[in-house]
DNA sequence: TATTTAATATACTTTTTAGTATATTTTTGT
DNA sequence: ACAAAAATATACTAAAAAGTATATTAAATA
């Protein structure tokens, strides 16, 4: 690995949290050099323009969040254990795994009305992804018997992630994580109440 | 009413729907003169500043926002019709009350990590009032019969809520509406499982 | 290790956006 | 309808942000 390779990773891992916290249009070049402790020469040597930066970070976001789901949910074995493992990964949204809280969602706001925007599409096809896997991973699970085929894998699916991404967003906003734990319990219990 | 009073109320009405899109950062006065067709001359006649102007339009778009939910509550009586109106009201995600989707969760996402914006904590506090009020309703409905005790008002009311806010982004990115009829559908036969 | 190439710092220019001073027009109250 | 006051347009200045040219330093490789 390359100098110049290192270097472009340190930058765009620390202008990372630092987007997710302040957005893209809120973050400028110049927090992103504060933050690397590098100058516009430096910057502009990596990155073409503010753009390319802002695409490549963005990237880095939706990738590091879904894999860091992905992770911890590929160490069950169960459907069961697979959702249980994403509702425990978001047990704590006031010290979520990227600070700043989803970037999915943060990036899902900001560029809600912003057709232009090459980030928007990215966003769209993430959380349809996102959302259509674990419809997939509840279908295995009545499939090999470990859920009833009462359960409808989309309609919980959408349900828990857009409550739970809904929750991440309403406890930052209300400085509180009470009402997150609450919710998990009632989507396991109600997940659950579907095993066989 | 006098024609600065007007004229006041239109620049806030007309720059309302650019602030809910774009975001307080992302909207720049030139936007709101566009929109207004007025010059900066006007604009600061009526405002200090940009500061003053977006506090004023982030007021405006919570004031909307909640007394549009509460017109189509208060026309119920029952508990379960106003939280079924609540629902219903959130039906068209692509078409929603103000353009942009929900100003709430919007500012909730722009200012999640901005300590030092007057308007982060006004946003707390709004989704603490919004939730709240869900769940004395339903403790109402418990109250005079129409629910069972079994029923979690503040349990129920926080994941209504987050999971129909988080639905709304969801569905605006993945532009398309449909999982938003399901999970209201869902909500809904939720809540009528403790109906006596 | 010398030499070439790449990476970075510095100091600048350009562009964008906010804000202001002042002239002109429009309201408002008499 | 007229004078005073308020509202608005225009053309400007100020500030902040992005982007660039060039000198300097560090890294790679022959």
């Amino acid at each position: 690995m390359t100098k110049a390779e290192r270097t472009k990773k340190f930058i765009i891992e620390q202008a990372a949290p630092i987007y997710n916290e302040k957005g893209v249009a809120g973050t400028n070049v110049d927090d992103v050099l504060e933050a690397t402790k590098l100058t516009k020469g430096a910057i502009y040597c990596h990155f073409k323009n503010k753009d390319d930066l802002s695409m490549q970070v963005t990237d880095y976001l939706l990738e590091k969040i879904c894999s860091g789901i992905a992770q911890v949910m590929k160490k069950e074995a169960s459907a069961k254990g697979k959702i249980f493992a994403y509702l425990d990964f978001n047990k704590k949204p006031l010290n979520p795994y990227i600070k700043g809280g989803c970037p999915m969602f943060n990036m899902a706001v900001e560029f809600d009305s912003d057709n232009n925007s090459s980030i928007r599409p990215k966003i769209g096809e993430n959380l349809y992804v996102s959302q259509k896997n674990f419809a997939s991973i509840l279908r295995e699970g009545i499939k090999n018997g470990e859920f009833s085929s009462a359960l409808d894998p989309d309609a919980y699916s959408f349900k828990m992630f857009a409550a739970i991404e809904g929750a991440i967003i309403m406890c930052r906003a209300m400085n509180n994580e009470r009402p997150m734990q609450g919710l998990i319990k009632s989507l396991k219990s109600e997940l659950e109440a579907y095993e066989l």
